[in-house]
DNA sequence: CAGTATCCTCATTGATACTG
DNA sequence: CAGTATCAATGAGGATACTG
């Protein structure tokens, strides 16, 4: 109600000038969602799906030292959001598959993009990191 | 010792096929680095220095509702990470400066670009959270 | 195979008071 | 003004056991 954030937005002009102090305002909901992408597993889920369709016991694997219950949580959240879509297939045993959606794919490769900066100059944060101590 | 990311990376050559599985390990520092900058403060306080040096004071003002000792905790951990410059004069009362590197100019750049797709995104997000409930 | 249910811990966050 | 120190609370994350 006293958030406007979405109707601010959905006019499609995002006007650096008019939006940029929203970020800094609590309660935007942008927050959480920015919380589910970025979490650990979030974020990891999402980079190894970009690789393409997985299922639930490959990303158990891929995400190294993942609970079931991290997992089944993590892309719960991010099916809810939009960005993961969740294929169950009514056979014995089951057999799930997780996959991005076109949502998910758009801020999957933002976030890659994010990592892989990282880890292009992790030598230079670190070594400026042991310089000062 | 045994992570050997550093060496793999100063190469320059940063090969999608090759590295892409460095995220998923745990105890690569890369998740350390990720975490001081996509952290709610950290992302806060990068964004607003993009928009030029700000004081102390002037970073409690903007990132509303963080305490003293989360913004201090927030400014130290960039600091050592090289990507927020602080500079103190020594006058009376004191007076100091932030202000980003090179290199947080570049990771807040992209933590723009993340928060500015969610922001556009917001609208669709919540419209499709709530068909699905 | 793909989960759910419980219980537990400890790390992050924050409120408050104090200081050079 | 720009912090530090201390203590308290919340909840994210995890270990384990069980199930359709």
């Amino acid at each position: 109600m006293e958030n406007n954030s979405q109707t601010k937005l959905s006019t499609g002009s995002i006007s650096k000038a008019i939006e940029r102090g929203m970020v800094f305002s609590d309660k935007c909901p942008s927050r959480e969602i920015f919380k589910h992408v970025t979490n650990k597993w979030g974020l990891l889920a999402l980079v190894a799906l970009l690789g393409g369709t997985l299922r639930y016991s490959d990303l158990r694997r891929k995400l190294q030292g993942v609970s079931e219950k991290m997992l089944s949580q993590t892309l719960q959240t991010l099916e809810q959001d939009g960005f993961i879509i969740r294929t169950a297939y009514p056979v014995i045993p089951p057999h799930v598959e997780y996959s991005l959606s076109e949502m998910g794919k758009e801020i999957a490769i933002r976030m890659e993009t994010l990592v892989d900066w990282i880890e292009i100059n992790l030598p230079n944060i670190m070594k400026y990191k042991s310089k000062i101590q």
